[in-house]
RNA sequence: GGUCUGGUAGUUCAGCUGGUUAGAAUACCUGCCUGUCACGCAGGGGGUCGCGGGUUCGAGUCCCGUCCAGACCGCCA
């Protein structure tokens, strides 16, 4: 037996008793006449003592040959400090040992193994196992388990089944990249690690399973960014005979199980904005609504006087931020700037102050009166004190970087609660989108979304009006799931496919089987997947999810600490078939 | 594929307009210290300034190239 307690759950009641702890050498005080050690385990940290009075000369001596991160083994008596710390929950007791083993040694780690480490991000990532020893990334660790657990409960108890779905499956030209994995017995062949498991979760449905989940890793091969890795994990659910509203209800509930048990928040039942809503609302298909700020449409009242960029433009619109009328010229100046860099791409910015006397002050009084301004206050919402930022130009744009500088205000303005949760569902998103490079449509969800019951016709005549039967649920400003319900029948989905460019022998060679199991009777069916990483880092009141990853890849897809990827043994190579062309 | 930022002690960083022996904090080592817990005090060791080339009397500093890291755009059905 290697502990009779750990690190973290001796207290006054333990005094007296004794006990065997092991662990890891935190921190050393020597003060001569007594020596400290912090002990630490996952679950705390205990105090040793070791002095001249109480000691034996060699145990003292011993204690001073420790260093940091050495594993030791002690046994001795649980005694009450003379001066106690009441900053930590083991802070009324000590043990002073009368036996210690030191079970293994350590190097000097490179940064402190403290909350707030000296370490920077990529040496922390090298040497992984000694940054999961910190605190704040066991606890998000930790956190990350409850969650799944929750998820697996609250589905269980609804009667979902958990089925894993095969990793080496067939690569697609649609959508992401696939990783690829040769096979050593198909020479020339080669599977792909799955996207997502979407075709075998619809397979699980017309084989009858009813409900399914899955806590499963997905893979693609894209670039990538703070919060996107190369494999990441879903919450992959599906359901037969159910329509849009059955699966918003039952994740609905899901969403509201986690909230109360994870965050301890009751939250009502959840707003659906439709995705046109949400664009003319806050300018992009995942809001962030826990503040205002919603746009207003000044198209009707800024095209009536000589300025030729509202005059011109296709979308006026602007939003009043609370409390910045006493910006700066230089602060505001800088706010334009910010919107012009390449990354937002605005080309200017007009702004209108909302004097707390209810005078207007603007950057176009040249052309525009108070009235004018007035009326932009009223369908921005503008109160006294607010100053009105506006942009201009393609719809689309023009939203996309009013949107940026809403959720870079909220940011700076504090709106953006790390304990604060306002979820939504997005729905009626349009089913194709055009796009320019392949002079196709593209799916906007993916090929097996169905259309909006009574839209068939408007597939073939009509396909870019198209609604989809297809909802995201959002949380907090960032997307943590999106579903459909599917096609579930080959003609239809034949459409489909035609009408992304496939010829009828791509779609057969591709997804053949999914059409082929179609006409076994395939069951109406639809499903939702969640992303589990980003969904515990926003419940963990935090961005990055690299955190909430135990061994996560890098900004170029490497694994940092066992160097992944790596070239292979040319006899490797060739049991393959693979010739390298570099 | 593109844009931008960075690379200096184990670590996190400073180093101005090119100018003597490249600094700080922290970590580490030694000694002292009668209750520490961010212990304190005194001392010490520690540098291929990412790499290669160029400009210059002289380069951590300027220029070119390259590698690496990070943020973003494209991409991510």
């Amino acid at each position: 037996m290697y502990r009779s307690h750990t690190c973290g759950e001796l207290n006054a009641s333990h005094i007296d008793s004794e006990v065997t702890l092991a662990g890891w050498v935190h921190k050393i005080r020597d003060k001569g006449f007594v020596l400290w050690v912090d002990l630490r385990d996952r679950y705390g940290t205990t105090q040793l003592v070791f002095d001249q009075e109480r000691s034996p000369l060699e145990l003292l001596e011993k204690a001073r040959s420790l260093g940091r991160e050495y594993v030791i083994q002690v046994t001795g008596k649980v005694i009450e400090r003379t001066s106690k710390n009441i900053n930590l929950d083991t802070g009324n007791i000590e043990v002073l040992p009368t036996e210690l083993l030191i079970l293994n040694s350590s190097l000097l780690p490179p940064f402190t193994i403290e909350d707030q480490t000296d370490g920077g991000e990529d040496i922390r990532m090298k040497y992984r196992y000694l940054d999961i020893r910190r605190t704040p990334v066991k606890n998000n660790l930790i956190f990350r388990s409850t969650v799944a657990m929750e998820v697996r409960k609250y589905l269980s108890s609804k009667g979902f089944i958990e089925v894993e779905t095969p990793y080496l499956i067939k690569s697609t030209p649609e959508g992401a990249r696939d990783f690829v994995v040769p096979s050593r017995m198909n020479e020339g062949q080669f599977y792909a690690l799955p996207q997502s498991p979407q075709t075998f979760k619809q397979l699980l449905m017309i084989g009858g399973l009813d409900k399914y989940f899955q806590i499963v890793k997905c893979f693609r091969d894209e670039d990538l960014r703070a919060d996107r890795q190369p494999e990441f994990t879903q919450i992959d659910c599906e359901m037969a005979f159910v329509e849009q509203d059955d699966i918003l209800e039952v994740f609905e509930g899901l969403t509201r199980h986690l909230l109360r048990e994870i965050v301890n928040q009751e939250v009502g039942e959840f707003p659906r904005l439709t995705y046109d809503e949400a664009m003319s609302r806050y300018g992009n298909d995942k809001p962030d609504i826990r503040f205002g700020m919603e746009f207003g449409n000044l198209n009707e009242v800024s095209g009536h006087r000589e300025f030729e960029v509202f005059n011109s433009a296709e979308l006026v619109v602007g939003i009043a931020v609370p409390g910045a009328a006493s910006y700066t010229r230089k602060e505001i100046d800088q706010l334009i700037d910010w919107v012009r860099r390449p990354q937002i791409g605005a080309k200017g910015m007009v702004y209108v102050k909302c004097n707390e006397d209810g005078s207007y002050k603007s950057s176009v009084d040249k052309f525009y009166n108070e009235k004018d301004l007035a009326q932009w206050a009223a369908l921005t919402r503008a109160a006294p004190g607010d100053l009105i930022c506006i942009l201009s130009g393609e719809t689309h744009s023009t939203r996309t970087q009013l949107s940026a500088l809403r959720m870079e205000m909220a940011r700076r303005l504090g709106l953006r609660k790390a304990t604060e949760f306002a979820p939504l569902w997005v729905v009626d998103f349009p089913l194709l989108e055009w796009d320019e490079d392949s002079g196709n449509y593209h799916a906007m969800h993916h090929p097996f979304t169905a259309p909006k019951p009574g839209q068939l016709d408007l597939l073939e005549s009509n396909p870019g009006a198209v609604m989809a039967n297809a909802y995201d649920l959002v949380l907090n400003g960032n997307e943590i799931g999106g579903g459909s319900i599917r096609i579930h029948d080959s003609e239809t989905q034949a459409i489909m496919f035609r009408q992304l460019g496939f010829t009828p022998e791509q779609a057969k060679a591709q997804f053949g089987f999914l059409m082929d199991a179609f006409q076994y009777g395939a069951p109406p069916h639809g499903g939702i997947a969640f992303g589990l990483d980003r969904l515990v880092a926003i419940l963990g009141g935090q961005e990055t999810i690299r955190d909430f990853i135990a061994f996560p890849k890098n900004n170029s897809g490497r694994d940092m600490m066992i160097d992944a990827p790596a070239p292979i043994d040319p006899a490797q190579l060739k049991e393959l078939h693979l010739k390298l062309d570099l």
